[in-house]
DNA sequence: GCAAGCCTGACC
DNA sequence: GGTCAGGCTTGC
């Protein structure tokens, strides 16, 4: 699933491969996976040149410029869970559930989205809507500050599993590196973000950075469907210790890895290493009697 | 039936 | 305003 390790090798497939194209033709297949109406954002892409790419948390932004200097225009971009963006030849067949084809100058080659599930989006942005939504964001993950971070898991409850996730908080992590940096940091995913000590807030930050850096290293992890824009798939999976490995033996200890659900998401994470908090078992009483049966 | 990111809406 | 459940979607 693309989160920042594979939107942010997307990100450089992008900038090595369509700096400076010209985008001549913009096909929209399915108009589900655009915000707006499809038409406009075909007429806002064509005749404009990708003059920059950038990345903020999992959100890709191609800026792009007109013939006349004046008409700027942004291509947001938001791969969901399924999204794929590809770079190929106008000639290589079409696969199933591409939804927009955008062709370059000269004929040759096109850039594709590809979404089976469609929860990712296309759309076409001025600059004030683009603001407004990278401003809707937390820092990126990798830019934010240790200070920033810890003063934003103060005055949080719920469980810090769910605040990593939150974009609003720290912009970038999903399920799956989530999961990793909390074993990384021997955090249980029920802590409160308000309650953790200073020095676990410390090890949290650091295993974030730590698990991005070397996930972006290699190219982001394909669980099921990521590729990056030349169809290869990420190669950090095999370091994968804790996400999807209910009952296998903790790297670490070697203890049984366990799931559980937490705000509808599951979670991975070992029970000995990653100590629930006593504090959880208190503040959630009332509301875990209320749980369904 | 489960997985996921993101949005909406209910609840306090 | 914070917190969380539910729905979208479809291949396995």
């Amino acid at each position: 699933m693309p989160e920042l390790p594979e939107v942010e090798t997307v990100l450089r497939g992008l900038q090595k491969s369509c700096l400076g194209q010209w985008i001549s033709q913009v096909e929209v297949g399915h108009p589900g996976v655009i915000v707006g109406k499809p038409e406009t954002f075909a007429t806002g892409i064509e005749g404009r040149q990708i003059a920059a790419v950038s990345r903020k948390g999992k959100v890709l932004v191609a800026e792009l410029a007109g013939r006349d200097n004046a008409d700027e225009a942004f291509l947001v971009m938001r791969l969901g869970m399924t999204g794929q963006v590809t770079v190929e030849a106008c000639a290589t067949p079409v696969e199933p559930h591409t939804h927009v084809r955008m062709q370059f100058e000269g004929g040759e080659k096109e850039l594709r989205f590809r979404d089976v599930r469609r929860f990712g989006r296309l759309r076409c942005s001025t600059r004030g809507e683009l603001d407004a939504l990278l401003a809707s964001l937390g820092p990126d993950a990798r830019q934010v500050t240790e200070k920033e971070f810890l003063l934003a898991m103060r005055s949080r409850r719920g469980a810090v599993k769910s605040w990593l996730m939150n974009q609003q908080m720290v912009a970038g992590l999903g399920n799956i590196y989530a999961d990793e940096a909390l074993f990384e940091a021997r955090i249980h995913p029920l802590a409160q973000p308000d309650r953790i000590s200073a020095a676990a807030g410390r090890r949290l930050y650091k295993a974030v950075r730590k698990v991005l850096k070397k996930a972006i290293e290699l190219q982001g992890t394909s669980f099921r469907d990521y590729i990056d824009i030349e169809g290869r798939p990420g190669n950090y999976l095999p370091k994968l210790r804790v996400y999807q490995k209910t009952g296998k033996p903790c790297p670490r200890c070697r203890s049984s890895i366990r799931r559980m659900v937490i705000a509808g998401r599951s979670s991975h994470f070992c029970p000995r290493c990653q100590r629930r908090p006593r504090q959880v078992a208190e503040m959630r009483g009332p509301r875990d009697r209320q749980a369904k049966p």
